[in-house]
DNA sequence: CCACCTTTGTTGACATGTCAAGCAGATCGT
DNA sequence: ACGATCTGCTTGACATGTCAACAAAGGTGG
């Protein structure tokens, strides 16, 4: 086994000040949303892609890839918030095997009121507190991973992992 | 209801992208851990907590703030690995009800193990993807929200939530 | 047209997290 | 010293996520 190359301090200091502030501001704005909205974290997901997709309605597998989730966890999902009145299934047309997802009124009515609490909550926890600098950093340092993640982790999968 | 500031373009940037990042980073550094060595996260950040406290016990309380976990899942999760072999339940001297969480030799040798993949881990997917700058930068983003969710969600609670 | 394999979703069993109730030892006021 | 209350932890019921098995429709080659 190779000796491991540790972090050096700044590198530490950036590493765990990420990980409590993913831990934290998750946290808050989960709860913020709650709170405000009675919606979780994955509703919220949901129902802004959904709301924001061509026609407003979207293939289960559609979902599914562009949120990063399971199929399953998306059927699951889906069926929970449907009891709940917030979406609905439909057949799809071109394909028999198919579900859309589509927004009932209720969905619209709490999407457009979450996304105003939402963005306040962004805002007063995370994007105001941070200079034009800031932000110019994040969404590059943010562009670098996410770059070489959506290779490693590819939908082809040539080769995976580390 | 006032209407909402939306974010700014490069806002919007910042914060899809942070979304983005952190939930790739997320998959793929659980992956890296269970594939490694047969951890979760949370086995990960509670091995390591133990192991980092001096004389390697941790009250189950002190474990949970430290974490930022409720009691009750820290105690359900050291059930679970206090029956895989890592870590052991031990007596409180100073105070009856209280159970402190000790390393078992496994769990020592687990976490040592455990450490040197995490690290080349944490490396080869962000922190060696970043040049100082962005190290600096994400160093100093993380201060200003970890400070500011630290009062607003601070333990004694004056005032809470938004 | 039909056997066969692929694609798309659903489902059930199980792992993990949350919340509220419960229990036993500590602490406090008298 | 003793009852009331508080604290630290455990427990059980339930919500949510994962995985693998299954079902049904689509596509393909004969």
């Amino acid at each position: 086994m190779p000796e491991p190359r540790w972090l050096t301090p700044a590198q530490m200091h950036a590493w765990r000040g990420y990980r409590r502030m993913r831990a934290l501001l998750d946290l808050q704005i989960t709860r913020d949303l709650a709170a405000d909205s009675g919606l979780s974290d994955a509703d919220y997901d949901v129902l802004s892609s959904v709301s924001e997709a061509p026609g407003g309605r979207l293939r289960l597998g559609e979902l599914a890839a562009g949120m990063r989730w399971s199929v399953s966890r998306v059927s699951h999902h889906v069926s929970r918030m449907e009891q709940r009145g917030l979406v609905a299934r439909d057949d799809c047309a071109s394909d028999g095997r198919g579900a859309t997802v589509v927004l009932t009124d209720a969905g619209w009515r709490t999407i457009r009121d979450a996304a105003t609490h939402h963005v306040a909550s962004v805002r007063e926890h995370f994007i105001d507190l941070l200079d034009a600098d800031d932000i110019a950093a994040l969404g590059r340092i943010a562009e670098k991973v996410v770059g070489h993640l959506s290779e490693v982790t590819a939908p082809t999968p040539a080769r995976r992992g580390r």
